[in-house]
DNA sequence: GCATTTATTTTGACTAATCAAAATAACTCT
DNA sequence: AGAGTTATTTTGATTAGTCAAAATAAATGC
Protein backbone atom coordinates (compact mmCIF):
# COMPACT_ATOMS: atom_id res chain seq x y z
CA UNK A 1 0.00 0.00 0.00
CA UNK A 2 1.13 3.24 -0.99
CA UNK A 3 1.35 5.80 2.36
CA UNK A 4 0.70 9.37 1.84
CA UNK A 5 4.57 9.81 2.13
CA UNK A 6 5.68 7.68 -0.53
CA UNK A 7 2.72 9.60 -3.20
CA UNK A 8 4.25 12.58 -2.12
CA UNK A 9 7.65 11.46 -2.96
CA UNK A 10 6.95 10.55 -6.69
CA UNK A 11 4.23 13.28 -7.25
CA UNK A 12 7.68 15.94 -6.36
CA UNK A 13 10.25 13.70 -8.34
CA UNK A 14 7.88 13.93 -11.21
CA UNK A 15 6.83 17.57 -11.08
CA UNK A 16 10.61 18.22 -10.71
CA UNK A 17 11.74 16.21 -13.55
CA UNK A 18 9.92 18.62 -15.83
CA UNK A 19 8.56 16.25 -18.26
CA UNK A 20 12.02 14.99 -19.42
CA UNK A 21 13.58 12.10 -17.49
CA UNK A 22 16.67 14.36 -16.12
CA UNK A 23 18.03 13.21 -12.75
CA UNK A 24 16.22 15.16 -10.18
CA UNK A 25 19.12 15.85 -7.57
CA UNK A 26 18.11 15.01 -3.68
CA UNK A 27 18.95 18.73 -2.41
CA UNK A 28 15.82 19.84 -4.80
CA UNK A 29 13.86 16.96 -3.87
CA UNK A 30 14.37 17.77 -0.23
CA UNK A 31 13.44 21.25 -0.69
CA UNK A 32 10.51 20.86 -2.22
CA UNK A 33 9.01 18.12 0.34
CA UNK A 34 10.19 20.49 3.17
CA UNK A 35 12.51 17.69 4.45
CA UNK A 36 16.04 17.20 5.30
CA UNK A 37 18.03 15.95 2.69
CA UNK A 38 19.61 13.07 4.70
CA UNK A 39 15.56 12.46 4.97
CA UNK A 40 15.29 11.83 1.08
CA UNK A 41 18.29 9.76 0.82
CA UNK A 42 16.57 7.31 2.92
CA UNK A 43 13.11 7.75 1.44
CA UNK A 44 14.14 7.41 -1.74
CA UNK A 45 16.58 4.13 -0.97
CA UNK A 46 13.28 2.64 -0.05
CA UNK A 47 11.57 3.58 -3.13
CA UNK A 48 14.15 2.08 -5.11
CA UNK A 49 13.87 -1.23 -3.41
CA UNK A 50 10.31 -0.96 -4.47
CA UNK A 51 11.05 -0.51 -8.00
CA UNK A 52 9.28 3.10 -7.95
CA UNK A 53 12.31 5.32 -8.77
CA UNK A 54 16.03 4.20 -9.91
CA UNK A 55 18.44 6.06 -7.74
CA UNK A 56 21.85 7.24 -8.79
CA UNK A 57 24.31 7.61 -5.91
CA UNK A 58 25.63 11.17 -5.64
CA UNK A 59 23.79 11.75 -8.82
CA UNK A 60 20.24 11.97 -8.26
CA UNK A 61 17.26 9.99 -8.84
CA UNK A 62 14.10 9.26 -11.86
CA UNK A 63 10.79 7.66 -11.71
CA UNK A 64 10.40 3.94 -13.13
CA UNK A 65 7.64 3.36 -15.56
CA UNK A 66 5.37 2.48 -12.17
CA UNK A 67 6.26 5.08 -10.21
CA UNK A 68 5.96 7.52 -12.88
CA UNK A 69 2.41 5.50 -13.29
CA UNK A 70 1.46 6.08 -9.74
CA UNK A 71 2.53 9.50 -9.67
CA UNK A 72 0.85 10.95 -12.44
CA UNK A 73 -2.38 9.29 -11.04
CA UNK A 74 -1.71 11.37 -7.79
CA UNK A 75 -1.37 14.47 -9.82
CA UNK A 76 -4.53 13.94 -11.89
CA UNK A 77 -6.36 13.46 -8.33
CA UNK A 78 -4.74 16.57 -7.34
CA UNK A 79 -6.04 18.78 -10.35
CA UNK A 80 -9.29 17.23 -10.03
CA UNK A 81 -9.84 18.41 -6.88
CA UNK A 82 -8.77 21.51 -7.40
CA UNK A 83 -10.84 22.10 -10.57
CA UNK A 84 -14.30 20.56 -8.09
CA UNK A 85 -13.25 22.67 -5.37
CA UNK A 86 -13.11 25.74 -7.70
CA UNK A 87 -15.43 25.35 -10.49
CA UNK A 88 -18.49 23.25 -7.93
CA UNK A 89 -17.65 24.65 -4.68
CA UNK A 90 -16.78 27.81 -5.72
CA UNK A 91 -13.02 28.29 -3.91
CA UNK A 92 -10.90 31.04 -4.27
CA UNK A 93 -8.52 30.24 -6.83
CA UNK A 94 -5.47 30.82 -3.98
CA UNK A 95 -7.10 28.61 -1.47
CA UNK A 96 -7.31 25.67 -3.16
CA UNK A 97 -3.62 24.12 -3.61
CA UNK A 98 -3.35 23.18 0.10
CA UNK A 99 -6.85 21.40 0.37
CA UNK A 100 -5.89 19.10 -2.52
CA UNK A 101 -2.74 18.47 -1.31
CA UNK A 102 -4.63 16.18 1.38
CA UNK A 103 -7.32 15.11 -0.60
CA UNK A 104 -5.13 13.85 -3.40
CA UNK A 105 -4.19 11.00 -1.16
CA UNK A 106 -7.72 10.47 0.17
CA UNK A 107 -10.16 10.02 -3.24
CA UNK A 108 -10.34 6.45 -4.60
CA UNK A 109 -9.74 5.72 -8.22
CA UNK A 110 -13.41 5.36 -8.39
CA UNK A 111 -14.34 8.89 -7.19
CA UNK A 112 -12.27 10.11 -9.37
CA UNK A 113 -13.19 9.34 -12.35
CA UNK A 114 -16.83 10.18 -11.05
CA UNK A 115 -15.41 13.70 -10.52
CA UNK A 116 -13.96 13.47 -14.20
CA UNK A 117 -17.68 12.96 -15.21
CA UNK A 118 -19.20 15.34 -13.53
CA UNK A 119 -16.65 18.50 -14.50
CA UNK A 120 -17.01 17.41 -18.20
CA UNK A 121 -13.40 15.51 -18.30
CA UNK A 122 -11.38 18.87 -18.01
CA UNK A 123 -7.94 18.76 -19.16
CA UNK A 124 -6.66 21.66 -17.61
CA UNK A 125 -7.25 22.84 -14.01
CA UNK A 126 -8.00 25.97 -12.79
CA UNK A 127 -4.30 27.53 -13.15
CA UNK A 128 -4.05 26.31 -16.60
CA UNK A 129 -2.18 23.42 -15.73
CA UNK A 130 -2.43 20.10 -17.44
CA UNK A 131 -4.50 17.25 -16.06
CA UNK A 132 -2.71 13.93 -16.75
CA UNK A 133 -5.45 11.10 -18.85
CA UNK A 134 -7.05 8.30 -16.84
CA UNK A 135 -4.04 6.26 -18.85
CA UNK A 136 -1.33 8.50 -17.93
CA UNK A 137 -0.93 10.65 -20.62
CA UNK A 138 0.37 14.00 -19.66
CA UNK A 139 0.23 17.27 -21.77
CA UNK A 140 3.39 18.51 -22.12
CA UNK A 141 2.99 21.61 -24.74
CA UNK A 142 5.84 24.55 -24.42
CA UNK A 143 4.45 27.94 -23.72
CA UNK A 144 5.91 31.31 -23.59
CA UNK A 145 6.06 32.99 -20.60
CA UNK A 146 5.76 37.03 -20.00
CA UNK A 147 9.27 37.05 -19.05
CA UNK A 148 10.08 35.12 -22.61
CA UNK A 149 7.47 36.03 -25.21
CA UNK A 150 7.08 38.37 -28.06
CA UNK A 151 6.35 42.08 -27.09
CA UNK A 152 3.50 44.22 -28.24
CA UNK A 153 1.32 41.29 -29.57
CA UNK A 154 -1.84 40.27 -28.07
CA UNK A 155 -1.50 37.02 -26.01
CA UNK A 156 -3.59 35.23 -24.20
CA UNK A 157 -2.68 33.52 -21.02
CA UNK A 158 -3.20 30.08 -20.91
CA UNK A 159 -1.53 29.13 -17.41
CA UNK A 160 0.15 30.19 -14.11
CA UNK A 161 2.98 27.98 -12.51
CA UNK A 162 3.14 29.03 -8.94
CA UNK A 163 1.34 27.71 -5.94
CA UNK A 164 1.51 30.25 -3.27
CA UNK A 165 -1.37 31.95 -1.88
CA UNK A 166 0.05 35.76 -1.94
CA UNK A 167 0.96 35.36 -5.74
CA UNK A 168 -2.16 34.13 -6.62
CA UNK A 169 -4.07 36.67 -4.65
CA UNK A 170 -2.27 39.27 -6.69
CA UNK A 171 -3.09 37.49 -10.06
CA UNK A 172 -6.98 37.28 -9.68
CA UNK A 173 -6.76 40.83 -8.03
CA UNK A 174 -5.56 42.09 -11.38
CA UNK A 175 -7.26 39.26 -14.02
CA UNK A 176 -4.14 37.44 -14.77
CA UNK A 177 -5.69 34.11 -15.10
CA UNK A 178 -6.57 31.83 -17.51
CA UNK A 179 -8.70 33.29 -20.93
CA UNK A 180 -7.24 36.78 -20.00
CA UNK A 181 -5.66 38.70 -22.97
CA UNK A 182 -2.67 40.51 -22.17
CA UNK A 183 -0.07 42.40 -23.87
CA UNK A 184 3.54 43.03 -23.11
CA UNK A 185 4.13 46.73 -23.43
CA UNK A 186 7.69 47.11 -22.35
CA UNK A 187 10.36 44.75 -20.45
CA UNK A 188 13.59 45.73 -18.78
CA UNK A 189 15.41 42.82 -18.23
CA UNK A 190 18.74 44.85 -16.05
CA UNK A 191 15.66 46.44 -13.87
CA UNK A 192 13.84 43.24 -13.58
CA UNK A 193 10.30 44.59 -15.04
CA UNK A 194 7.98 43.62 -17.06
CA UNK A 195 5.01 46.27 -18.21
CA UNK A 196 1.51 44.95 -19.95
CA UNK A 197 -1.64 45.78 -20.26
CA UNK A 198 -4.93 43.81 -20.11
CA UNK A 199 -7.01 45.78 -22.58
CA UNK A 200 -6.97 49.69 -22.34
CA UNK A 201 -6.82 49.30 -18.27
CA UNK A 202 -4.10 50.86 -16.70
CA UNK A 203 -0.68 49.09 -16.99
CA UNK A 204 0.27 45.97 -14.56
CA UNK A 205 4.37 46.29 -13.21
CA UNK A 206 5.25 42.25 -12.90
CA UNK A 207 9.13 40.91 -11.95
CA UNK A 208 10.59 39.06 -14.10
CA UNK A 209 10.46 35.77 -11.75
CA UNK A 210 6.48 36.46 -11.64
CA UNK A 211 6.33 37.30 -15.20
CA UNK A 212 8.44 33.67 -16.04
CA UNK A 213 5.12 32.01 -13.94
CA UNK A 214 3.00 33.18 -16.62
CA UNK A 215 2.64 30.91 -19.95
CA UNK A 216 0.75 33.08 -22.53
CA UNK A 217 0.23 31.72 -26.50
CA UNK A 218 -0.77 34.27 -29.49
CA UNK A 219 -4.40 35.07 -29.43
CA UNK A 220 -5.72 33.06 -32.38
CA UNK B 1 -2.66 18.79 15.32
CA UNK B 2 -5.13 16.01 15.62
CA UNK B 3 -3.64 12.95 13.71
CA UNK B 4 -6.09 10.37 11.75
CA UNK B 5 -5.63 8.10 14.32
CA UNK B 6 -6.75 10.13 16.90
CA UNK B 7 -9.78 10.76 15.21
CA UNK B 8 -10.60 8.09 14.45
CA UNK B 9 -10.00 6.93 18.10
CA UNK B 10 -12.59 9.81 19.19
CA UNK B 11 -15.14 9.29 16.58
CA UNK B 12 -16.01 5.26 17.81
CA UNK B 13 -15.92 6.30 21.35
CA UNK B 14 -18.79 8.70 20.19
CA UNK B 15 -20.52 5.99 18.04
CA UNK B 16 -19.68 3.83 20.92
CA UNK B 17 -21.01 5.49 23.43
CA UNK B 18 -25.04 5.88 21.58
CA UNK B 19 -25.57 9.54 22.57
CA UNK B 20 -25.45 8.49 26.65
CA UNK B 21 -22.06 9.49 28.18
CA UNK B 22 -21.87 5.68 29.43
CA UNK B 23 -18.01 4.48 29.45
CA UNK B 24 -17.18 2.79 27.04
CA UNK B 25 -15.11 -0.37 27.38
CA UNK B 26 -11.69 -0.59 25.89
CA UNK B 27 -12.50 -4.08 24.38
CA UNK B 28 -15.27 -2.68 22.35
CA UNK B 29 -12.99 0.18 21.07
CA UNK B 30 -10.21 -2.18 20.39
CA UNK B 31 -13.07 -4.07 18.45
CA UNK B 32 -14.57 -1.72 16.89
CA UNK B 33 -11.31 0.07 15.94
CA UNK B 34 -9.58 -3.10 14.97
CA UNK B 35 -7.23 -3.22 16.77
CA UNK B 36 -5.79 -5.33 20.05
CA UNK B 37 -6.45 -4.19 23.11
CA UNK B 38 -3.12 -2.76 24.79
CA UNK B 39 -3.06 -0.81 21.85
CA UNK B 40 -6.45 1.19 22.85
CA UNK B 41 -5.07 1.37 26.21
CA UNK B 42 -1.83 3.22 25.43
CA UNK B 43 -3.57 5.48 22.95
CA UNK B 44 -6.44 6.49 25.24
CA UNK B 45 -4.11 7.21 28.06
CA UNK B 46 -2.11 9.71 25.39
CA UNK B 47 -5.87 11.26 24.26
CA UNK B 48 -6.72 11.48 28.21
CA UNK B 49 -3.38 13.43 28.50
CA UNK B 50 -4.43 16.13 25.76
CA UNK B 51 -7.77 16.11 27.62
CA UNK B 52 -10.18 15.08 25.21
CA UNK B 53 -11.41 11.62 26.85
CA UNK B 54 -11.58 11.10 30.55
CA UNK B 55 -9.89 7.46 31.41
CA UNK B 56 -11.03 5.70 34.40
CA UNK B 57 -8.54 2.73 34.53
CA UNK B 58 -10.45 -0.82 34.05
CA UNK B 59 -13.53 0.73 33.44
CA UNK B 60 -13.64 2.53 30.66
CA UNK B 61 -13.37 6.19 28.60
CA UNK B 62 -15.58 9.03 27.99
CA UNK B 63 -15.26 11.69 26.00
CA UNK B 64 -14.77 15.59 27.40
CA UNK B 65 -16.48 18.15 26.05
CA UNK B 66 -13.19 19.14 23.50
CA UNK B 67 -13.33 15.76 22.62
CA UNK B 68 -16.83 15.08 22.04
CA UNK B 69 -16.70 18.66 19.98
CA UNK B 70 -13.68 17.47 17.90
CA UNK B 71 -15.69 13.75 17.51
CA UNK B 72 -18.98 15.50 15.77
CA UNK B 73 -16.88 17.21 13.75
CA UNK B 74 -15.46 14.44 12.26
CA UNK B 75 -19.03 12.20 12.49
CA UNK B 76 -19.97 15.64 10.57
CA UNK B 77 -17.65 15.19 7.75
CA UNK B 78 -18.24 11.53 7.20
CA UNK B 79 -22.20 11.53 6.79
CA UNK B 80 -21.28 15.15 4.73
CA UNK B 81 -19.43 13.23 2.47
CA UNK B 82 -21.41 10.21 2.30
CA UNK B 83 -24.42 12.32 1.32
CA UNK B 84 -22.23 14.22 -1.14
CA UNK B 85 -21.04 10.68 -2.80
CA UNK B 86 -24.82 9.45 -3.02
CA UNK B 87 -26.62 12.53 -4.24
CA UNK B 88 -24.04 14.44 -6.35
CA UNK B 89 -21.58 11.80 -7.15
CA UNK B 90 -24.33 9.19 -7.96
CA UNK B 91 -22.39 6.44 -6.08
CA UNK B 92 -24.08 3.18 -4.80
CA UNK B 93 -24.92 3.40 -0.73
CA UNK B 94 -22.87 0.06 -0.13
CA UNK B 95 -19.64 1.97 -1.26
CA UNK B 96 -19.58 5.24 0.26
CA UNK B 97 -18.56 4.14 3.71
CA UNK B 98 -14.94 3.24 3.25
CA UNK B 99 -14.78 6.24 0.83
CA UNK B 100 -15.89 8.43 3.61
CA UNK B 101 -13.59 6.85 6.21
CA UNK B 102 -10.73 8.56 4.19
CA UNK B 103 -12.02 11.71 3.30
CA UNK B 104 -13.25 12.48 6.44
CA UNK B 105 -9.99 12.91 7.59
CA UNK B 106 -8.46 15.02 4.54
CA UNK B 107 -11.44 17.70 4.06
CA UNK B 108 -10.98 21.32 5.69
CA UNK B 109 -14.20 22.75 7.73
CA UNK B 110 -14.16 25.24 4.63
CA UNK B 111 -14.75 22.32 2.47
CA UNK B 112 -17.11 20.50 4.99
CA UNK B 113 -19.15 24.33 5.04
CA UNK B 114 -19.10 24.79 1.38
CA UNK B 115 -20.54 20.90 0.42
CA UNK B 116 -22.99 21.46 3.39
CA UNK B 117 -24.56 24.47 1.34
CA UNK B 118 -24.19 22.53 -1.76
CA UNK B 119 -26.07 19.87 -0.22
CA UNK B 120 -28.78 22.14 0.89
CA UNK B 121 -28.15 21.96 4.71
CA UNK B 122 -28.91 17.97 4.67
CA UNK B 123 -29.85 16.58 8.14
CA UNK B 124 -29.53 12.91 7.85
CA UNK B 125 -26.95 10.83 5.31
CA UNK B 126 -27.91 8.72 3.02
CA UNK B 127 -28.30 5.81 5.52
CA UNK B 128 -30.97 8.25 7.64
CA UNK B 129 -28.09 8.41 10.23
CA UNK B 130 -28.09 12.23 11.85
CA UNK B 131 -25.38 15.04 10.47
CA UNK B 132 -24.22 17.18 13.01
CA UNK B 133 -25.08 20.15 12.90
CA UNK B 134 -22.18 22.50 12.45
CA UNK B 135 -22.76 23.79 16.06
CA UNK B 136 -22.26 20.16 17.66
CA UNK B 137 -25.95 19.43 18.14
CA UNK B 138 -26.54 15.64 17.21
CA UNK B 139 -30.41 14.76 17.23
CA UNK B 140 -30.69 12.23 19.01
CA UNK B 141 -34.58 10.65 18.33
CA UNK B 142 -35.14 7.40 19.47
CA UNK B 143 -37.01 4.93 16.97
CA UNK B 144 -38.48 1.99 17.29
CA UNK B 145 -36.61 -1.14 14.86
CA UNK B 146 -38.52 -3.28 12.64
CA UNK B 147 -37.28 -6.24 15.21
CA UNK B 148 -39.26 -4.09 18.29
CA UNK B 149 -42.43 -2.21 16.35
CA UNK B 150 -45.90 -2.69 16.58
CA UNK B 151 -46.70 -5.04 13.77
CA UNK B 152 -49.81 -4.62 11.38
CA UNK B 153 -49.36 -1.12 11.19
CA UNK B 154 -48.05 1.28 8.14
CA UNK B 155 -44.72 2.36 8.91
CA UNK B 156 -41.93 4.40 7.47
CA UNK B 157 -38.18 3.44 7.11
CA UNK B 158 -36.09 6.21 8.98
CA UNK B 159 -32.65 5.08 9.34
CA UNK B 160 -30.70 1.57 8.14
CA UNK B 161 -28.16 1.38 11.05
CA UNK B 162 -25.24 -0.75 9.66
CA UNK B 163 -22.55 0.13 7.47
CA UNK B 164 -21.73 -3.43 5.63
CA UNK B 165 -21.56 -3.39 2.13
CA UNK B 166 -23.32 -7.00 2.14
CA UNK B 167 -26.15 -5.55 4.36
CA UNK B 168 -26.66 -2.56 2.12
CA UNK B 169 -26.28 -3.98 -1.35
CA UNK B 170 -29.20 -6.39 0.54
CA UNK B 171 -31.50 -3.37 1.65
CA UNK B 172 -31.27 -1.86 -1.76
CA UNK B 173 -31.71 -4.52 -3.27
CA UNK B 174 -34.96 -5.39 -1.54
CA UNK B 175 -35.99 -1.38 -1.28
CA UNK B 176 -35.36 -1.18 2.39
CA UNK B 177 -33.90 2.07 2.34
CA UNK B 178 -35.14 5.08 4.07
CA UNK B 179 -38.34 6.82 2.98
CA UNK B 180 -39.92 3.02 1.57
CA UNK B 181 -43.57 2.16 3.29
CA UNK B 182 -43.57 -1.11 4.81
CA UNK B 183 -45.37 -2.88 7.62
CA UNK B 184 -43.92 -5.72 9.43
CA UNK B 185 -46.60 -8.75 8.97
CA UNK B 186 -45.09 -11.47 11.67
CA UNK B 187 -42.47 -11.61 13.60
CA UNK B 188 -41.67 -14.89 15.28
CA UNK B 189 -38.80 -14.27 18.04
CA UNK B 190 -38.17 -18.33 18.51
CA UNK B 191 -37.32 -18.38 14.99
CA UNK B 192 -35.38 -15.40 15.47
CA UNK B 193 -37.60 -14.00 12.19
CA UNK B 194 -39.36 -11.31 11.22
CA UNK B 195 -41.51 -10.90 7.75
CA UNK B 196 -42.67 -7.71 6.55
CA UNK B 197 -43.84 -6.48 3.05
CA UNK B 198 -43.70 -3.35 1.15
CA UNK B 199 -47.32 -2.16 0.22
CA UNK B 200 -48.19 -5.37 -2.25
CA UNK B 201 -44.88 -6.79 -2.83
CA UNK B 202 -43.95 -10.01 -1.85
CA UNK B 203 -43.26 -10.61 1.44
CA UNK B 204 -39.50 -10.48 2.97
CA UNK B 205 -38.24 -12.24 5.36
CA UNK B 206 -35.32 -10.69 7.93
CA UNK B 207 -33.52 -12.32 10.43
CA UNK B 208 -34.15 -10.32 13.65
CA UNK B 209 -30.66 -8.95 14.21
CA UNK B 210 -30.59 -7.30 10.80
CA UNK B 211 -34.65 -6.32 11.77
CA UNK B 212 -32.93 -4.49 14.54
CA UNK B 213 -30.55 -2.17 11.96
CA UNK B 214 -33.68 -0.74 10.29
CA UNK B 215 -35.29 1.87 12.13
CA UNK B 216 -38.88 3.32 11.78
CA UNK B 217 -41.73 5.68 12.45
CA UNK B 218 -44.97 5.49 12.17
CA UNK B 219 -46.27 6.60 8.62
CA UNK B 220 -47.68 10.20 9.00
C1' DG C 1 -14.27 -17.96 49.34
C1' DC C 2 -11.02 -19.75 46.32
C1' DA C 3 -10.29 -21.06 41.50
C1' DT C 4 -11.18 -19.96 36.97
C1' DT C 5 -12.27 -17.03 33.33
C1' DT C 6 -12.28 -12.53 31.22
C1' DA C 7 -10.78 -7.76 30.62
C1' DT C 8 -7.22 -4.55 31.01
C1' DT C 9 -2.67 -2.95 31.49
C1' DT C 10 2.25 -3.35 31.05
C1' DT C 11 6.46 -4.46 28.79
C1' DG C 12 9.47 -4.95 25.02
C1' DA C 13 9.91 -4.86 20.21
C1' DC C 14 8.94 -3.15 15.56
C1' DT C 15 7.95 0.03 11.33
C1' DA C 16 7.58 4.38 8.91
C1' DA C 17 9.08 8.78 8.71
C1' DT C 18 11.54 12.16 10.40
C1' DC C 19 15.82 15.33 12.27
C1' DA C 20 20.63 16.68 13.75
C1' DA C 21 25.01 16.31 13.02
C1' DA C 22 29.13 13.90 11.45
C1' DA C 23 31.37 11.68 7.48
C1' DT C 24 32.18 11.35 2.73
C1' DA C 25 32.31 12.47 -2.04
C1' DA C 26 32.37 15.64 -5.69
C1' DC C 27 32.91 19.85 -7.61
C1' DT C 28 35.30 24.73 -8.07
C1' DC C 29 38.74 27.97 -7.99
C1' DT C 30 42.83 29.80 -8.35
C1' DA D 1 46.93 19.92 -7.49
C1' DG D 2 45.49 21.30 -3.01
C1' DA D 3 41.98 24.01 -0.34
C1' DG D 4 37.66 25.10 0.33
C1' DT D 5 32.84 24.88 -0.72
C1' DT D 6 28.70 22.28 -1.64
C1' DA D 7 25.83 18.16 -2.05
C1' DT D 8 24.93 13.71 -0.45
C1' DT D 9 25.05 9.90 2.55
C1' DT D 10 25.52 7.80 7.03
C1' DT D 11 24.70 7.32 11.83
C1' DG D 12 22.16 7.62 15.98
C1' DA D 13 17.87 9.42 18.06
C1' DT D 14 13.04 10.48 18.16
C1' DT D 15 7.89 10.15 17.56
C1' DA D 16 3.44 7.95 16.48
C1' DG D 17 1.18 3.96 16.18
C1' DT D 18 1.13 -0.67 16.35
C1' DC D 19 1.52 -6.01 18.01
C1' DA D 20 2.67 -10.13 20.98
C1' DA D 21 2.77 -11.84 25.09
C1' DA D 22 3.28 -11.55 30.08
C1' DA D 23 1.31 -9.47 34.31
C1' DT D 24 -2.43 -7.82 36.87
C1' DA D 25 -7.02 -6.86 38.31
C1' DA D 26 -11.80 -7.78 38.40
C1' DA D 27 -15.79 -10.61 37.81
C1' DT D 28 -17.95 -15.26 37.89
C1' DG D 29 -18.94 -19.86 39.36
C1' DC D 30 -19.63 -23.27 42.24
Amino acid sequence: MATIAVENYLKHVLLLAEEGDELVPMGALAESLEVVPGTVTTMIKALADEGLVDHLPRQGVRLTAAGRRMALNVLRKHRLVETFLVNVLKMDWSRVHGEAEQLEHAISDEVLDRLDALLGHPTVDPHGDPIPSRHGKLSSQVYATLATCVTGRSLRIVRVTEQSEEFLRFAEENGLQPGTAVKVTDRNLTAGLVTLRKGSARPIALSVSAAGKILVEPEK
